[in-house]
DNA sequence: CAGCCGTGGTA
DNA sequence: TTACCAAGGCT
């Protein structure tokens, strides 16, 4: 047999995939019905650079609660950000809504069934496109993720750096893509890179590619993909301004755009290199000091101080008076309702 | 094209 | 503990 001909790789994978898929809520079994474009659009959301563990009950909820493209699309703003709080990268949260309210009044309440009407939704870029289509719809569409690309580069022991490299990678991607069944062969290229052809420590034994796979022949596959270098992460450093009266806390909004945009938080001076200072505060008043909180995002570290205080007169400032006790219904994003818990824990 | 945009798990 | 990284998209 000659075991790298790129037919006789789907089909491997797929024989694999039909014994050891994942269950996974958002994914029908091998050969059984296709799940609802919906749940295939929002779990492929969920998904994007967020682990599945991450998004199961994310997933859950938002079903739920929305169990349909039009609900979803007739939500409140500030329901589905709130929803979406502490999954990160709300950009996409505020792409969903867009996209549920494109989907409900320019397509009939019903997804586009091809790559390239996908394509033209917000929040649905190259990778999104070719899965929706390939998995909701049955479509040929080659999908590439991070686990495609690493199981890919290994099996061709493919060199060179990405993402420069990522067209002719894609090429080869193409050329292993079923004609049939190619939404089944993605979602087993992203079982295998989660399970098995691993970052680190890949289980070669007991991989079904282990045959035409070129990077364990060369006994190197933890050397793939090759990427280019990354930049090191500033350190930066701000103030978070816990104001109580009368046992409320000010919530302000976020600005759409920017980190954390659409979200509500507390308020904040600039976050810089630079010492924080008190004068960046909404209101002039006696601070206390109730300590720290730091958190690294993807493109930098920030150090957050958190100052309280309580005010006899309730100020004249735009925001939301919250109740303190339900704090952590209010669907602050991880830095703020770290800092809510450590301004509570240090007013005490 | 490269920078921006969260969070939590893993070794 | 530090560093890497995950079912990427937008500008």
């Amino acid at each position: 047999m000659f075991v790298d001909a790129p037919a006789q790789v789907a089909a491997k994978l797929l024989d694999w995939y039909d014994v050891h898929a994942r269950a996974l809520p958002w994914r029908a079994p091998p050969g059984t019905a296709r799940t609802e474009p919906y749940r295939v659009w929002l779990s492929e959301i969920m998904l994007q650079q967020t682990t599945v563990a991450a998004v199961r009950g994310y997933f859950a909820k938002f079903t739920e609660r929305w169990p349909t493209v039009d609900t979803l699309a007739n939500a409140d703003d500030a329901d589905v950000m709130a929803a979406w709080a502490g999954l990160g990268y709300y950009a996409r949260a505020r792409n969903l809504i867009a996209c549920a309210r494109a989907v409900a009044r320019d397509h009939g309440g019903s997804f586009p069934d091809s790559e390239a009407g996908l394509r033209t939704l917000p929040g649905i870029g190259d990778y999104s496109a070719a899965a929706i289509a390939a998995i909701a719809f049955g479509r040929r569409a080659v999908v590439i993720d991070a686990n495609v690309e690493r199981v890919t580069s290994r099996l061709f022991a493919f060199a060179d750096p990405l993402p420069a490299a990522r067209p002719r990678l894609r090429a080869l991607v193409d050329t292993i893509t079923p004609n049939d069944r190619a939404g089944d062969f993605a979602q087993a290229m992203m079982d295998l890179g989660s399970g098995i052809c691993t970052p680190r420590n890949p289980q070669c034994l007991i991989c079904p590619l282990r045959d035409p796979c070129k990077a364990r022949v060369a006994g190197n596959p933890e050397t793939y993909p090759v990427k280019a270098a990354k930049k090191p992460k500033p350190q930066r450093k701000g103030t978070a301004f816990w104001i109580e009266h009368e046992g409320d806390v000010l919530l302000v909004r976020r600005p759409d755009k920017g980190m954390l945009g659409g979200m509500r938080a507390l308020p904040t001076g600039p976050w810089s290199d630079e010492d924080p200072a008190l004068t960046d505060a909404p209101v002039d008043a006696d601070w206390r000091e109730a300590g720290s909180v730091t958190h690294v995002f993807t493109h930098f570290a920030l150090d957050l101080r958190v100052v309280v205080t309580k005010l006899s007169a309730r100020p004249d400032i735009s925001g939301e008076w919250w109740p303190i006790p339900s704090v952590d219904t209010a669907g602050l994003p991880t830095l703020f309702a770290r800092a809510a818990a450590r301004a509570i824990a240090g007013s005490k």
